[in-house]
Order: C-alpha cells, then sequence, then structure tokens
DNA sequence: CTGTTAGCGCCTTCAG
DNA sequence: CTGAAGGCGCTAACAG
C-alpha cells in the first residue's frame, strides 16, 4: 500500500512545522490565507485524512461501538443491527461487530477484545449457550467498570445496564388469545428449551392466555425443539401425540416447518389448523399461505438500543440505566382464521 | 466509565518506569522475577490490556479489516459475512462492518471513512444503486493508493484486484438445462434489470442454455423485476401474457414468489410448472413443495475474500491480483420434476 | 536489573 | 502569523 500522507510529510513539503499545518487545514486563521490556501490545495490532491488512530488516542474515544450478536444469518438480528446502523452513522459512530455465533466462549473473547479500548460502548445479545451455562461473568465485568453497555432481546434481568426488549409475554398472549377467539381449542406450542430467555416468556404467555380462557395448558401439545436434532421429526413427533387445531410458534421457521408438516399429514391451513409464528421475515411474508405473525419490530429496536448507548457514551453525568420494553403486534395474515 | 488503567499509572503504583512495567508484564527477565511477579498481579487485579489505539498507531496496523456490503438482511451477504468472520477472527483480525444500504452516497461515504486508516483493508460488494450510475471513482481511488481491497459477487471486472465471484453464468445454465431436460419447453426468466451485473450474467446463462437446446428465447417469458413496485403484480402480468412450463428465478425471493403466484393462479408445482431459484436460503429450504435451487456457497466465498485479503496485506511483496471463480451446484429438491 | 529517549500522528496551549 | 513543547498510551533501542 503507498504510505499515507501526514502532516508531518507535509510540513516538510512546505518547510513549515507541523502545527502551522495542522492550522492551516483547519482553515485557522492564524495561519496567512495564502499559505492556508497552498496547504489545503496540496492535501486535497495527495487525499490527505487525519490518521484516525491519532485522533482517537488523542480524543480518548473512538467513535465506534461494538455490537456483540448471536448470529447474523436471521432475520431479527439483522434488522437490530441495520437499526443500530442507522442512528449510530446518523450520529458520527461507526459500528464493528462480532458474531459469538452463539457460543460462550467466542461471546467472552469478542467482549474482552472490545474492551481493550477500541469502542466506545457495546450492544449485546446474549448467545444460547451464554444462557445455558448461566454464567455472566464476563457481562459483569464490564458493568464494574461502568463500560457503557445496553443489552437487547436476549438479556438477564439482574443486570444493571440499559435494556432494550420486546413484551414477549405479551406478544405470546396476543397470539394465543387470537387463535382461542377464532376458534382453537387444542393449541400447541412450538418453542425452544426453557433457558432460552424469550422462549420461557413467550411459554408464559401462552399458558396466560390459555388459563384467563379457562383452557388448560397441557404439555402434551408443547414441544421444546432441541436443534441438535431434527425439527421437523420433533413437530411431527406433536401431531403423532395429539393433533392440534391452532399451533403457536416462537419463531418463524418452527412456524412455516410446522405448516408444512401440518400440510404434508393432510390438513388445511387455517380450516383445519391455524399457525402463528413469531418475528415477521419475509419466510412467513412468502410462506403459503402467508403466516399470521407476532411482529418483533427488530428495526426499532436496534435504533432504540443504540440511541440509549450514544446517550450514556455522550453525557456527562451518570445516567440510570433504561429498561424500553416495546410491544408487538400481531400481524393478520392467511394462517390463521377471520373472526 | 471508570478510567482505564494504563502502563503509566501501574508504574506510578510501584514508582518505577514506565518501561520497567511494560518490560514485566511481558515477562521479560530483564526485569527482577520479585518485581515481575508483583506487577503482574497487579495488572491482573485491575484488569490491565493495553490500549488498542496505542498499539495500533504504533505499529501502523490496525488488526481490522472493513466489510462493506449492499444490505445485511439478505441470507447470501450475511453468509458471505460470516465466512468472513471465520477466517478473519482465526488469523487474528477482526470485522468492522458498514452497510451501504444500496446507495451510492453510503458507500462511497463508508469507504471514505475506511481510508482514514481505520483499517487495513477492505472487502466489498457494490450496491446497485452504484452499478445504476456506473461511477466507481470511489474504488479507482483506493486502487491507485495500493490500498487492499477485495471485491466479491457483486464485482467490477474492469478493476485491478483481488475478486471472488461465482460462476454467474454456468449456474444459471446449468438451472435452465435442468428444467429443458425435465421437460419444460417455455421457460420463464425472472430477473433483475441489466444493470445488476449478477442478473445480467443470469439470464446470459439462461440463454445459453435454451439456444444450445435448440430453443429460442422469448422475451415474453421474461422479467425484469422493478423493486420499486409489485414484485407479485410483475410476475402475476407475466402469467398473463404467457404461461410457463418452467421458471427460472435469479434469487429466492422471485422464486418463491412465482411459485405462489402460480400455485394461485390454480397450477401445481412442479407437475405443472417447475421453479428453481438461486441462493440456498432458509426460504428455499422452507418454501412447499422445497426449492430446487442453484446453490451459491456465501460462506465458502467469505472466507476465500478473507483469505485474499489478509494475504494482501501480510504479503510483503507485490503479489498479482487474482480472481477466483466458485462453482455452483444445483440442489435439487421438490419444485422441479425428477427426470 | 532499571531508566531514558525517541517516536507512531495528531492536537492544543503558549511563546515569539 | 508561525513554531516549539507537551501529551494521548505504548514499544523498542540504548544507557547505565
Amino acid at each position: 500500500m503507498r504510505p499515507k500522507i501526514t502532516l508531518k510529510k507535509i510540513a516538510k513539503e512546505f518547510e513549515v512545522s507541523i502545527s502551522t499545518v495542522s492550522k492551516a487545514l483547519k482553515d485557522s486563521n492564524e495561519i496567512s490565507k495564502d499559505l492556508r490556501e497552498k496547504i489545503q490545495a496540496f492535501a486535497k490532491l495527495y487525499n490527505y485524512k487525519p490518521n484516525s488512530l491519532a485522533v482517537r488516542l488523542q480524543n480518548q474515544q473512538t467513535k465506534v461501538i461494538g455490537v456483540v450478536v448471536p448470529d447474523i444469518v436471521h432475520h431479527f438480528f439483522s434488522m437490530v443491527i441495520r437499526g443500530i446502523e442507522e442512528v449510530t452513522n446518523k450520529r458520527g459512530y461507526n459500528v464493528m461487530i462480532c458474531l459469538s455465533n452463539e457460543s460462550f466462549d467466542k461471546e467472552v473473547m469478542n467482549i474482552d477484545m472490545f474492551t481493550n479500548g477500541s469502542v466506545d460502548g457495546l450492544i449485546a445479545s446474549i448467545s444460547k449457550e451464554t444462557q445455558r451455562k448461566n454464567d455472566y461473568s464476563h457481562f459483569k465485568n464490564l458493568l464494574e467498570d461502568d463500560f457503557p453497555l445496553v443489552m437487547f432481546d436476549r438479556i438477564n434481568e439482574d443486570f444493571n445496564c440499559d435494556k432494550v426488549i420486546i413484551d414477549d409475554v405479551s406478544g405470546a398472549m396476543n397470539a394465543t388469545s387470537h387463535l382461542i377467539e377464532t376458534g382453537c381449542e387444542k393449541i400447541a406450542l412450538v418453542t425452544t428449551p426453557n433457558e432460552i430467555t424469550v422462549g420461557a416468556l413467550r411459554k408464559k404467555g401462552y399458558v396466560k392466555a390459555l388459563q384467563s380462557h379457562g383452557l388448560e395448558a397441557d404439555t402434551n401439545l408443547m414441544v421444546e425443539v432441541n436443534e441438535k436434532q431434527s425439527i421437523r421429526e420433533q413437530i411431527e413427533e406433536l401431531f403423532d401425540r395429539n393433533v392440534p387445531d391452532g399451533i403457536f410458534a416462537v419463531n418463524e421457521v418452527y412456524a412455516v416447518t410446522a405448516m408444512n408438516v401440518a400440510r404434508e399429514k393432510g390438513f388445511k391451513i387455517p380450516e383445519d389448523i391455524s399457525v402463528i409464528g413469531f418475528t415477521d421475515g419475509p419466510i412467513s411474508q412468502l410462506a403459503l399461505p402467508p403466516l399470521t405473525t407476532v411482529v418483533q419490530h427488530g428495526f426499532t429496536m436496534g435504533k432504540q438500543a443504540a440511541e440509549l448507548l450514544l446517550d450514556r457514551i455522550e453525557s456527562k453525568e451518570d445516567i440510570q440505566p433504561q429498561k424500553i420494553v416495546l410491544s408487538t403486534n400481531l400481524k393478520i395474515r392467511k394462517s390463521t382464521k377471520s373472526v
């Protein structure tokens, strides 16, 4: 790579001091107009840009924020990232993304890396493995140092930091209620294992909705999908045990898979079985029939998380950590009966 | 945020010089074992980490690479990013991602930002708007400075830089040939406008396959989707003009949309109409029937791009730019007839 | 064994 | 109007 042009080199070129050049480039009228213009022209010609590392070292701030997400090949997370990008860019920051790939070790490494001064703050969502291990010491260290941290979606309630989540319980309640109100009586739940907090919360909402409508929660109608095995087979087993007339699934993939299983077994959607998913991505939109779903507003979530983080970074005083709870809404399409 | 601990502070604590501390932390035996251990213990206690900015400024390398992609909410691009992450992390680098959102201006800004010394090299894929405007001066500037650059997928053939692409023409040929060989005679093409290079190449492959089988390319059977309007309606218009018995679409969304339109018009897939898509994402896998598709190997592409870039960054001598062409393969599922 | 010095690229007083 | 000096945090060569 061609060596970059620096203040020093420009200074040598004009046989003036570095600080003169620096001022000239800042268009300071401490410098004669003549010299200023010459230096500026020269700098433009050679495409001078202040070395960002030097500037950051000087200012003791990087104008970069770190993002740690479990996965990027996932509509929800990529929407969140898009939201984060949107506001950080608008506010003059850049984004450095690291993927934990749902792995505890990688998450720890990522966080460790980020705290060496390369970013001004962090936005994170916890990996599944971390949730299973229930070991959050890496995050706790951050908080002890008052490192600006915002967690989203997969959070830990105990942390005293900014959080942005959706109201999973209500979302699931609404979905389940909708199924009940459109005539379903045997509603299955397709969810994650309980360690995944959002799965647990959505299950809670599901159970609550059943109870408030006087229905029993029947474990025979619930599947906790083990992602190490075939999702499809686990749902087929549900059908073998007990055929539902409604299905609430905690994500798109489970929902569409359930729908496909149902159809292959000869059931009609929504006439025989209604299905509702969670997260409004292309999979839901392009499914046939298009999937009724709980819309999760990942983009908004990303924007809010970024706003919280930048506010914290830029504020002089301590500010109390906030918890923002975004409400979901039910996008009714064709996989459920009309009222 | 709690002020970070520095060598200086540790030095003051022990009333030694900064370089003593530096050496002690590097476990240099220039320093007495006793002092070394004390300093190390202290550093660990206070969770000392060298300030990465200072180190990078010193070393004149950031160990960060920049990635500019048009979109992240897109299975192919997120797979590429995952591939990039995989090898960069393995080789001790981090990744900074910027989204151009398919916008020319944002792309220019991103690239501009990246060349201020914050990254050692760049991996990029061109935005649609840039392809339409056909203005590549921002990339050309990079090349003039010998800035390490690898382009992938949406590239410009004229650039003298490393490139990783897939063999779009062959991929499209294979897909189209497969349709022909399984009995289709009126094969429609659903593609992008011609400015999008990969769309143009896939169209070329489609036409080639038709010709080599003695079939005419019929513009009446082609749709160039204008994404500003409804994709679905544009495909419906195709059906109104001319009902095909096979459809080759240049991406997942077009393919599944086409399939859905066909079914709603009462056609059976694959009995009446066969459909093949491009890019093997969840949308294809979860479609009903699961979509036969040209597999694009985004993960591999990302890995290769990153290897090329890091090799270039780390090499002392000039190395000739390489062009890696990844071949695709046809993943046959249920949306096409068997031979 | 420990310290001094210089320098990475930049910026900001403060002198002249 | 211009320049010298000091400092951001760290490393490395060189003294002592």
